[in-house]
DNA sequence: AATGAATGAGGATTCATTCAT
DNA sequence: GATGAATGAATCCTCATTCAT
């Protein structure tokens, strides 16, 4: 059974199981074993490839956030217009990939992980700067003061995500809809 | 003047040490031990008061619900314009009393159990249902669709207050401006 | 079955069960679970009065320590005589309750274990320190030169200790008898 | 010149590696990934070559014992006077070869294995025999009740050592002196 | 010959909860 | 009313050992 070059196939199976069971069950209490069996392995083994529960989870997050980065980054090649491009970056957060009750729920976890976890916390961290960054290039081009709404639309999106993790928010599409058109209005009369 | 038997003080100090101690910790790994021994008394003594730690949580739970929808219905008192009334239910759910960090860190920590325990669940959405009739109510007055403004107005604000958890988030008196400049906009030129 | 003050009854209980246990085993494999079973109470309590493993071993060396002092201290009652005294702590160390199979085979392990372990150095040194403090004060009136000679009774008890761990060391009189020719012929012809 | 297999090589990599991490850490809580890391290959090939972590342990042990005894042998060569013999096999057991703090380490704790393991226990037997033996064939031309004197001196120099691994004992010479010392004394006035 | 892969067994530790007093 | 005492159950983690390649 043992073959070669398992433990990147191991670590994917075991992230996945991670945000999987998170988002399942919706909390922190997650155990190893149940990521482990889920992932169809050994506890000791999920321990032997990430070196305890904390780094399991970590890369987990890590996994969620460089899913999220690279599919905004994947809906802005070839737009250069700043409304078009901020609409692909609301869009892209609320595309089925990401906006999907587990993730969500695993997202909401780490959110409450960062606040305890130094590593959550400065992963977090990026993620929102990184968001903010893009969401700042393109409203300078359709703003003089582009900062407050950056920091409108980014707490709006979490605001959205957090409601859907409850199972009462919108559909994705309803969900960017409502950011745009708060977008829209905000920048001004058309 | 009836004199309070024991029960009502120590189901209080212990609502109140468990709303700090998960505040504290950001999580929901407080222990019994530690919500006893803050509010100075045994755990034996704990669970004789609520039967058990998801009880104890809930009733923290509750009472930050209770003391936030007073603190609206107390803002409310003597006011009868609709976009008076819409600025102090915002305010309110932004005074100090109500967006401490303590408090914050607790509310997002019962989000996350909101997923997983029913009788959570069901608290939360008491009081977004109320929270959303609130707005429902004067923003009838206001516009003829209200609804997707009230849904979106609530999404910003757990949007605020998550952001806030983080520890990085507006101050209390920036983030009730944000929420209200944002609903002038939805609003329309006046 | 509860009772109150139980706490030093279980802390002793457990002392001596270490003790035991580590005499009987011979190593510091000795598993908490063991130590629990033989002192009648289930590991959770053990864990609860010593707050761990090594607590419980530091406790269990620091027992076999003061015993130790005590037996040395009570030896040296009533008399004045510096070759007497000499004779009584060299005695006292070799008598039954010290130098009996368990406590030396637990005095060996906490040996090793203060190769490792900071708090057991810091113990075994404070107790080498007072034996050597305590044989330089009665050489000091029989030798001008007292350091070497209580080194050398250190090092030769130590040998008669370690030798008795594996079961073929002499008797506790043998030993005595041993260390005090060594002396004598050490402090000068007759 | 016969070609060496690998086996052999690989067996003295384990062996050394054992000796150092055991030294090192102090303690029988090396493991066998730590010694088979140290030696440069997987700890399957240890096991492959060993049969056990116990076999591993009783091979290091088998290998300071042979070293010792390898060294003491040398020192005797050219030598026939009786008391030049004693000081040479006294000063074999101190020399930087035999007195090194990681081989010293490792032999207190083979020391508590003894008490356990049984192979272990009749190694170390064969080596007290053997210096005993020693002992007694050149104090027999110097004395008329060797035995108490040989087991004096073997004791002592357990002694010395076993300070030594605590690592506040004198240096090789110095205890060497020491034991020589109380040797001549024990012999009487020449 | 050599190793990555994999796991079962076991150990320390924690904690909610119960109970006798 | 109040608490010290006590534990069963669970969790994370480690490690010697085996096996297929």
């Amino acid at each position: 059974m043992p073959k070669l070059g398992m433990e990147p196939i191991r670590r994917d199976a075991l992230v996945k199981a991670t945000i999987s069971e998170i988002g399942r069950t919706g909390s922190l209490g997650v155990t190893v074993a149940q990521i482990a069996r889920r992932a169809g392995m050994s506890t000791a083994l999920a321990h032997h490839y990430f070196g305890g529960k904390d780094r399991i989870f970590l890369a987990a997050m890590r996994h969620i956030l460089t899913l999220y980065s690279a599919s905004v980054r994947g809906a802005l090649i070839g737009s250069v217009d700043p409304r078009e491009r901020l609409e692909r970056i609301v869009r892209a957060s609320f595309e089925p990939g990401n906006f999907r009750a587990e993730v969500i729920g695993a997202w909401l976890t780490f959110y409450v992980q960062a606040q305890t976890v130094p590593d959550a916390e400065r992963l977090l961290h990026v993620y929102q700067r990184r968001l903010r960054s893009n969401l700042m290039h393109e409203l300078r081009a359709l703003t003089d003061d582009p900062a407050p709404l950056a920091d409108l639309i980014g707490a709006l999106i979490d605001g959205l995500y957090i409601r859907a993790a409850l199972g009462q928010g919108a559909t994705g599409k309803d969900a960017a809809d409502t950011v745009l058109d708060v977008l829209d209005r905000m920048l001004g009369p058309k």
